[in-house]
RNA sequence: GUGGGUGUAGCUCAGCUGGUAGAGCACCUGGUUGUGGUCCAGGAUGUCGCGGGUUCGAGUCCCGUCACUCACCCCA
């Protein structure tokens, strides 16, 4: 569109610019912060990974795994991709770093950050994207798959989110899901679908059931549902998470559907999804990966987590007419009349930031009505004017821009005088 | 990877069956020689995405191309 420069975001990215990116910024800050109340402690791994540790982890079936990953080689021949979720990269810092043998299971972790898929962008769905995740490492308790949901639930309500729905089902484990496998593999093996599905019915075939193509949900009506397959253990599990969620407060809809693109889910999967973000609906989602450890080739500890879009909360925020309350990033905003005046109150805007003032000052030489434009924009509460005449008496006039008064305060009061008028 | 839609001022968009470009908002100046937000008056702004074709003449029609966008697919 411009041509102020030959450069664009490359496709599928968008940059995060004032004034929106404080949205982001509070959304991000909003949606973590349950987490950080449950004793989840920060964890950030690198952008990029091992080409194997997704393969292996997410499993080399998914889509994310065989299309949608940026991969690169170093010119010392490593395999690498840039990480396309994140629960695979915090195990194995978790693994690497012994956290599980501490003694005090489960490790609780959370973490923000980009991640990225090569996908065909559109409404909610980029390239680039940005997540809150946050896992529970080493421990089997319904309470703990629980907590999470509660955690993330919170994180929405906290932000005024109230349209979105709570989808849950369980997988199965290694005892039972293997026989409802083979099971699903037989009836899906009889129904008219595409080449691709077919391939699909033998490496994934759970995946074919979340296909959202009507032509084939309706060939789907009869197939055989993972809960009638549950092992004694498997649904002993998702009774307890059941009921815990309803002593919790928290409404969900089961889903027997409900599968999610990654290969590690074991138990319990859930999925937040809200009617705003276009053709996509998940603003988050997670669930169970009990084998995944093993996957990648660490012991047994069996994990729950999630990860929330944030781009695609703010997104649903937008779509419900949400607008955050968000204070103004400057209290208070200097206008200088002439050189001294700039001097002088540059002392001053440095005096109140280092006081914890949010404060700025207009720049440049502009002329005072331009000034005030500026302080006016700012979002302040208060301007602090001044020029020659108000130097000679040793005071800067202090004005109030909601409601216009304005008065001289002595040079040396001004930090006392905005603070107390601040509260 | 496969389809559809759209590219005109900083932004959102209008521009009829082709006759060489407009509105609102934003911006700038002045009314207010040291004061914003309201009001009034005035002002600047476009290779009409790019390339080619048809035509006396193309923002408008045709072809190509690029970009953006929505959907399939997939997921946060």
């Amino acid at each position: 569109m411009s041509d102020e420069t030959s450069f664009q975001a490359p496709k599928g990215t968008f940059d995060l610019l004032p004034p929106d990116s404080a949205v982001f910024l509070a959304v991000r800050d909003a949606l973590s912060a349950p987490a950080r109340r449950a004793g989840y402690g920060y964890v950030e791994t690198p952008g990029f990974e091992s080409v194997g540790l997704f393969s292996r982890g997410v499993g080399e079936s998914t889509d994310i795994v065989t299309k949608e990953m940026y991969t690169l080689t170093t010119k010392g021949g490593t395999e690498l991709a840039l990480r396309p979720e994140g629960t695979a990269s915090v195990l194995r810092a978790a693994l690497q770093a012994n956290l599980h043998r501490g003694g005090n299971l489960p490790v609780k972790l959370w973490y923000s950050g980009s991640y990225y898929r090569y996908e065909r962008p559109q409404a909610g769905r980029y390239r680039h994207f940005s997540q809150v995740g946050a896992e529970a490492i080493g421990a089997e308790d319904p309470l703990l798959d629980t907590e999470l949901i509660v955690l993330a639930v919170d994180g929405y309500r906290s932000l005024g989110l109230t349209g979105f729905r709570l989808l849950l089902n369980t997988l199965g484990d290694r005892e039972c899901r293997p026989v409802y496998r083979a099971a699903l593999q037989d009836f899906l093996r009889g129904l008219d679908l595409d080449e691709e599905t077919r391939r699909r019915i033998e490496i994934n075939p759970l995946r074919v059931l979340d296909d959202k193509r009507e032509s084939v949900q309706r060939q789907l009506a009869g197939a055989p549902l993972i809960g009638d397959h549950l092992c004694e253990a498997c649904k002993e599990y998702h009774e307890q998470v059941r009921d815990l969620l309803t002593a919790s407060g928290v409404a969900f809809e089961d889903d027997p559907r409900l599968v999610r693109g990654l290969d590690y889910y074991t138990r319990t999967t859930f999925e937040f999804v809200h009617d705003g973000l276009g053709s996509q609906s998940a603003i988050g989602g997670g669930g169970r990966y009990d084998g995944l450890s093993e996957m990648i080739g660490g012991p047994s500890l069996p994990s729950v987590g999630w990860a929330l879009g944030v781009d695609r909360t703010v997104l649903a925020l937008r779509s419900e007419g949400v607008a955050l309350d968000l204070p103004a990033a400057t209290d208070v905003y200097a206008v200088p009349m002439g050189e001294e005046a700039r001097r002088t109150l540059f002392t001053v805007v440095t005096e109140l930031r280092r006081a914890g003032v949010a404060a700025d000052m207009a720049f440049g030489g502009r002329s005072v009505k331009n000034a005030m434009k500026s302080a006016n924009r700012s979002g302040a509460r208060f301007a602090l004017i001044a020029g020659e005449r108000d130097l000679a008496d040793g005071v800067v006039q202090i004005k109030d821009l909601a409601g216009g008064e304005q008065e001289p305060v002595a040079l040396n009061e001004v930090v006392a005088a905005v603070k107390s008028r601040l509260g």
